[in-house]
DNA sequence: GTTGAAATGCTGTGTAC
DNA sequence: GTACACAGCATTTCAAC
């Protein structure tokens, strides 16, 4: 679990992370070192699963989607599974396994409100375990920076929640 | 609103979505085209805002980061700034308005629990307007392809619930 | 207005240090 | 971690559709 990241690697993710596309020389220009060192140590942390893939992020209001957000209450025991079959559909393309009453929430796009409802119908209430649902429209995005994980298999957090507060 | 993305630009997204540093050429001969006009049909799509940025996506397991998802209500009119307020928090880089009870949902990453105190006093018991809060720890992340938005002001999409079932 | 082809300067990649 | 050499790429220009 623990990783052999130093202060170089750290400064190489976080220009990679403004600017997936910048080149070897201009990454090394700015930290000081040669590009052929940045692409190694990209290489390395390529092959170490750190750099999971580089991507292109687009603007779904110029695309024409509808983001919708679902939040899931699943049986105990099923979460796994439920998680994994609802990943495979085509229109999810963000999902988490959480601690709390939603043990899955996730963000799916659709083309418009006919392919939205023919998702919950073929999709959510054909898969067995899922005791509720919830969701809600994704009216604004104000940030996503899409630097975390693809197909994490990691199973470390504690299963419990942090806090729920009512004020 | 509407956009003009004919099926060569969406192929392009599509290649690049899955590998966002290929070169203009291979994004060529894989759909039969020049990379000379990949490269001016990219820098289109840049100058339009399609195409918002390239980024790298890590694993936050091997960064040995804690993320953690909150659900926000907020009281009514103070939503966007609050969500703004929120976004420009460092360890917040994940934030989107909806629809719902739930207003706000963001993801945040810490480096330890104290970390995670930290925030949650000085920014969310900081806020005026933040009505209650949930937080989960997120323990997996099936997926997440970062292909969406960065900073959109786009205010389109009803204010309403989809739908809410208890099966 | 959009494309492909050629010219040049820069970048990526492998090898040696 | 750096230096060099060569193949490949990005970028500009220009002609053609």
């Amino acid at each position: 679990m623990a990783t052999e990241l130093d202060t170089v690697d750290k400064q190489i993710l976080d220009l990679l992370h403004d600017e997936g596309r910048a080149t070897y020389n201009d990454i090394g220009e700015e930290l000081g070192i040669t590009g052929n060192t940045v692409r190694r140590r990209m290489d390395r942390m390529r092959e170490e699963g750190i750099i999971r893939k580089f991507t292109v992020m687009t603007d779904p209001a110029k695309l024409d989607y509808l983001t919708v957000a679902f939040g899931l209450s699943t049986e105990a025991g099923r979460t796994d599974d439920i998680a994994e079959e609802i990943a495979e559909t085509d229109c999810v393309y963000k999902l988490w396994v959480l601690s709390g009453t939603h043990n899955i929430i996730f963000d799916a796009r659709f083309e418009d409100t006919e392919h939205f409802q023919s998702f919950t119908h073929d999709v959510l209430h054909a898969v067995e375990g899922i005791a509720s649902y919830e969701s809600s429209i994704v009216t604004r995005s104000v940030i996503d920076d899409g630097s975390t994980v693809l197909m994490s298999d990691e199973e470390d957090a504690a299963e419990q929640t942090v806090a729920s507060v009512e004020d």
